[in-house]
DNA sequence: GGGGTGCCCTGTAAGGATAC
DNA sequence: GTATCCTTACAGGGCACCCC
């Protein structure tokens, strides 16, 4: 380093002989602090260089100290690094920044070395790394900034798993004593590395790493985690080996790389006859489809049972279920009419199980909701639709059908129906909506009705046609009554039938017309109340009606 | 036929124990 | 200190069955 080099040095020695003066003179740590971490950087690099320490355990501790400061005192970018080194003495505090960095890169194999740029701006000295330096710098920070229960200390740093590039690969296939396939792991960072152990068990994968160092323990999971596996540090027993351990679904829910490592080691397994040969298609399958699994939201389970969309979430652990419960009731989902609850008894599994009527109501909130609920909703019926997915065909053609109807509710307009072609009876009608509306009223028996009125014009005649939904039966089914009227042209027959055009082109379902009497009779049921429903200025008066009605 | 529920069976996660 | 095994609870797939 030359020159330069005595001058750091000068200042170290300042700031570690001096250090009582500094406290005593400047009275406050920060100051202190402000030189003795690089300092402290400064001889452990030159140590490690001097080959009187470990240089990766030199690298991770000066990327430990290093994330912290700037955790603190920094900035991360998509292509920029920058630490701040302001206050009293910052010049001074600056200069030892830089020299750790040459050092630093001094011990840094070349394809990682990185450079920075330093600039003064209001008082405050930036040391910045920026473009490719910084996506190197970036490297060295995502393995050794320090984490805890999955996450970075600081949020700074959670993109820096994104930019990462973690490399994996195997080695030392074995068959253990028993039998079991056994393989080493390396999964390594910049020039940064952790050896992992991966047994393929009789029902799953098993990648592990355990030390009594509970630094290498989270280095460990910090690695795993920049190979997309969120495992977490344990504690074995009460004892003093920390360990990190991931099995099968989690590790098919990380990184290509890391899932082509495992299922390089499947498949030798298997063309040696170690494993199952079913088993290990099946993991292999997960392995390079990859799992995607939903942060937050457990596995709902979909399927179609004799026709019937089954949704549904089990646990025999109360609270997993009353939080289903309450997400769905967050979403705007009311129990009992859009969700079942079964609470675990006896040991046995509880559930939520999602009504038809509820999976229509998210896909609609999905749409129309508001904030939080809208958010919670789409995300909801998108993880159905990918559940359903998956399962494939009809379990997914069914699930389309009810969160469309769902999403329809209100989604249309009565004078979109324009010039719309409909057959009833083998006749063709053209029918154009002009308008029309919905209000309760309360009939003679004190039934509360559903009036529904609509301007339009069939076959070039106009007219306004108005039905009239009430509850009946022992059912209490919805059931709509409308009378074709004798003045009409063409009399009562032909006002029926453009009644019943009318209906099928705004519900896509003809009504049932007979005859009473001489009256003629349209009727329509719940299927036609739904297809009402996804014209806007219908759809609060039927959902409102729906309810007070019940 | 579709909606909803119960139950059996298999695979997986989690945690501790044990062997080397 | 590390590698491997064991146990148990839980999650999830899927089918049978009941009800309307």
């Amino acid at each position: 380093m030359g020159r330069v080099g005595e001058e750091v040095w000068g200042i170290v020695d300042f700031a570690l002989n001096d250090m009582y003066c500094l406290a005593r003179d400047c009275a406050r740590d920060e100051v202190a602090r402000k030189f003795v971490e690089p300092a402290l950087e400064l001889m452990m690099l030159d140590k490690a260089l001097e080959g009187k320490l470990d240089r990766r355990e030199a690298l991770l501790r000066f990327g430990e100290m290093y994330a912290t400061a700037i955790a603190g005192d920094g900035y991360v970018g998509p292509r920029e690094v920058e630490l701040a080194v302001g206050g009293e003495l910052g010049g001074g505090a600056a200069l030892l920044r830089l020299a750790t960095l040459h050092l630093l890169n001094e011990l840094l194999p070349d394809g990682l070395r990185f450079g920075v740029h330093t600039y003064v701006k209001e008082g405050i000295y930036r040391i910045a790394a920026y473009g490719g330096d910084a996506a190197r710098l970036m490297r060295l920070l995502a393995a050794a900034a320090p984490s805890a229960g999955g996450g970075y200390l600081s949020p700074k740093f959670e993109g820096f798993v994104g930019e990462a590039r973690a490399e994996v690969r195997f080695g030392g296939m074995r068959l253990t004593p028993k039998g079991r396939v056994a393989a080493d792991l390396t999964i390594s960072e910049g020039d940064i590395d952790v050896k992992y152990n991966v047994y393929l068990r009789e029902h799953d994968i098993l990648l592990q790493f355990a030390s009594t160092d509970r630094g290498r323990a989270e280095l460990a999971a910090r690695l795993l985690k920049l190979a997309g596996v969120g495992a977490e540090v344990e504690r074995v027993g009460g004892g003093g080996v920390w360990r990190v351990r991931a099995t099968t679904d989690m590790l098919a829910a990380g990184r290509k790389e890391l899932r082509d490592a495992i299922a390089e080691v499947v498949r030798r397994a298997a063309e040696g006859g170690w494993v199952n040969s079913e088993t290990a298609d099946r993991w292999l399958e997960k392995l390079e489809k990859g799992r995607a699994l939903r942060e937050g939201w457990p596995k709902y389970n979909v399927q179609l049972t004799e026709g019937a969309l089954v949704v549904r979430y089990r646990s025999t652990n109360p609270e997993n279920i009353e939080r289903e419960a309450k997400r769905l009731r967050d979403m705007g989902l009311e129990e009992g009419k859009h969700f079942a609850v079964r609470m675990p008894e006896g040991g046995k599994a509880g559930y939520v199980y999602i009504l038809r009527e509820g999976l229509e109501r998210a896909a609609w909130l999905s749409v129309h909701g508001e904030g939080d609920q809208q958010e919670l909703a789409a995300e909801f019926v998108d993880l159905i639709l990918e559940r359903a997915e998956e399962k494939g065909g009809a379990v997914y053609k069914k699930a389309l059908e009810v969160v469309r109807r769902g999403r329809e509710v209100g989604s249309l307009k009565l004078a979109d129906v324009r010039e719309a072609e409909v057959f009833v009876g083998g006749k063709k009608y053209v029918v154009t909506v002009l308008g029309g509306g919905a209000e309760f009223e309360e009939g003679e028996s004190g039934r509360k009705l559903l009036r529904i009125k609509i301007t339009a014009e069939i076959d070039g005649v106009r007219g306004e046609y108005t039905i009239t939904f009430g509850r009946y039966g022992k059912d209490n089914k919805a059931l709509g009554r409308a009378y074709a009227r004798a003045d009409a042209p063409g009399g009562r027959e032909a006002d029926a039938e453009r009644f019943a055009a009318l209906i099928k082109a705004l519900t896509g379902k003809e009504p049932w017309v007979y005859r009473v009497g001489n009256k003629m009779v349209v009727e329509c049921g719940g299927e036609h109340l739904d297809g009402f429903a996804r014209y806007a200025e219908l759809a609060d008066a039927i959902t409102s009606w729906l309810k007070i009605a019940e």
